[in-house]
DNA sequence: TATGAATGAGATTTCATTCAT
DNA sequence: AATGAATGAAATCTCATTCAT
């Protein structure tokens, strides 16, 4: 791994535990083993670390997803897999997840920040669903429902549930296998 | 107005526009129109000015919600006026909510900050969802579902709905109200 | 007790406690149990209250002082007496005499401070041991001393003492009887 | 010399003139020649450089003086050069030597400090002295004197002078050498 | 005489960023 | 590419003092 791979590493450690304003570029130089003056020196200023940051994650993310949703033989099934895969992800990457929560544009920390070109890579996300439901309405295994909210809602209601997991002090068992139901009853043809 | 409640409404505003980190005491002192120590004097530090203009929301909105949600004449019409309600709530205070949305235990924002009180009243809302839940269950208006999570994925399709609206970038004409139709449809009794 | 007299006291004892710079005007208020403009309404200002907190000590140890040291039968006898009954003072008022090491020309804390009134009340005591040595010297009690000098010196010794009492962490027993032994070896005629 | 080194020396310069209180990092930073953040850069915080400032002062002086005392032929002699050689280090070290007095455990400045470690150093100034006396009644030269509190009272007496030449308005020629003379008369075996 | 709300100057401390090496 | 010493702006918080009541 490069210095440049350790400090990204390192800051989406940092970032995800503390937060952006509690992390330091210090304490990312320190965890990745680098000088201090090396972080700035690759990522030009903080901003920019935690948008890279952000960024290298949901890159990493879209490519699983749109990847596994494949499998799906009808709208339903695909959108299923598309979420579970979702919730996947961010269990297997605990650590550095919630700095791709912070780097959002669901997220509240920091509103300054120009989120616009990771919205961009979000709005994919949506798009996809969107592709699922029109093909479930074709395939006749998802009923009637509005194309202009539902995407929202539905990658809404995974925000909700991964916010409810990440961030909360609720422990709630199982909640991402019943949060893919909740989607799935609601949008299920019967 | 006293010069005490002047500076908490001032904080719900600032906090509210700017999150936690960029808002400053002295933004909030000069918006309330004060001296800048009197900040520090009625509120003790920043960490609990901005806890207790969380706190003054959620208690107002807590009020009202389960005030309004009286008038539903079964579990599922009860639950629906609820979202309603809460949503309701978020647009007729535009400009002091985000700081509730901050200050809540789904922030992103700021994890070293103690949020167990305000997770309580929080968790008072989700309590408020089982009732209408169990209630629609045994009046047949909502169909059998599992009481350890629906109520979680219900204040958190909220809270993913709420997000989507105040903080990302996406306009999304009528979320709110198909927010509330994806939610019926997923409980309710066919 | 007049409430002016009781912030004198609450004085006394805050800045003995906690210093002159560790001692809030509103500490000392609430000490006295009374409201924290009162403080500054009967004495001026934080220095002036300090110098008189001081002030009102060493006029009521002088007093004592010469007193007491009337009984000695010649100039070794009263010499010692007095020294004696400065320690005792001391214990006496072990909650407030750390103001007075505090506030006497003899303190290390806030230089600025014009302490040249109360120096002035610390050289009547240095005066007085002068005069007990002269009179040994007459009555042959006390030997051959340089008077310029050592009135100054017993007085140091005095407030070394006082000082490895009250403030350092090293605690030796009986000593107070033993520096005043020791003063005594110094200048005892054999 | 060090930007470090000249923190310390400036530091310990302007805590020797106004005190702890009164002596702020900006004026620290600006006699040094350097930018404010580098002090606490340095030396972490205020209470730290000011034990820092003092701490070098006394390991500097603990050398010193042993060094010379072990000149003496006999206990009287060692303790009288000990003592003499413990003035000179004042004298020669007026500018900053009054820090090593605040930081001292005989200080009544900011009581709240954690003195413990500064306080082992004096101590070991003690133990010494305990030696001479020790090594003084074995070979003839000192009286039969409690070995548990003379250390402390001669070391009280050069706290004494010291802070009378130092700190207080009253000017007496030739202090040290009659406080030399004060304890030797008050030791000495006849 | 007594209150305590209100002021605002000023101190400590943190930390992103720069730059000489 | 890499270091880490150095800068200095900016934020929080404290508290003596004033003043209307």
């Amino acid at each position: 791994m490069t210095k440049k791979e350790r400090i990204l590493l390192a800051a989406q450690e940092q970032f995800g535990e503390h937060g952006y304003t509690a992390t330091t570029l210090k304490m990312v130089a320190d965890h990745a083993g680098v000088a201090s003056g090396l972080v700035s020196h690759y990522y030009g200023n903080k901003d920019n670390l935690f948008l890279e940051s952000g960024g290298a994650l949901i890159d990493q993310m879209l490519g699983i997803l749109t990847d596994k949703a494949k499998a799906g033989k009808n709208g339903l099934e695909s959108l299923a897999i598309f979420v579970q895969a979702y919730f996947d992800f961010t269990i297997a990457n605990r650590s550095t997840f919630p700095t791709l929560l912070r780097s959002s544009p669901f997220s509240d920390e920091y509103p300054h920040l120009d989120r616009t070109h990771i919205a961009e890579k979000f709005k994919a996300l949506i798009i996809q669903i969107e592709e699922y439901l029109k093909q479930g309405m074709k395939d006749g295994s998802i009923r009637e429902v509005p194309l202009n909210q539902t995407p929202f809602l539905i990658y809404g209601h995974i925000v909700g549930a991964v916010r409810t997991e990440f961030l909360t002090p609720f422990a709630v068992p199982d909640l991402f296998k019943e949060a893919c139901q909740f989607i799935v009853r609601s949008v299920a043809n019967d």
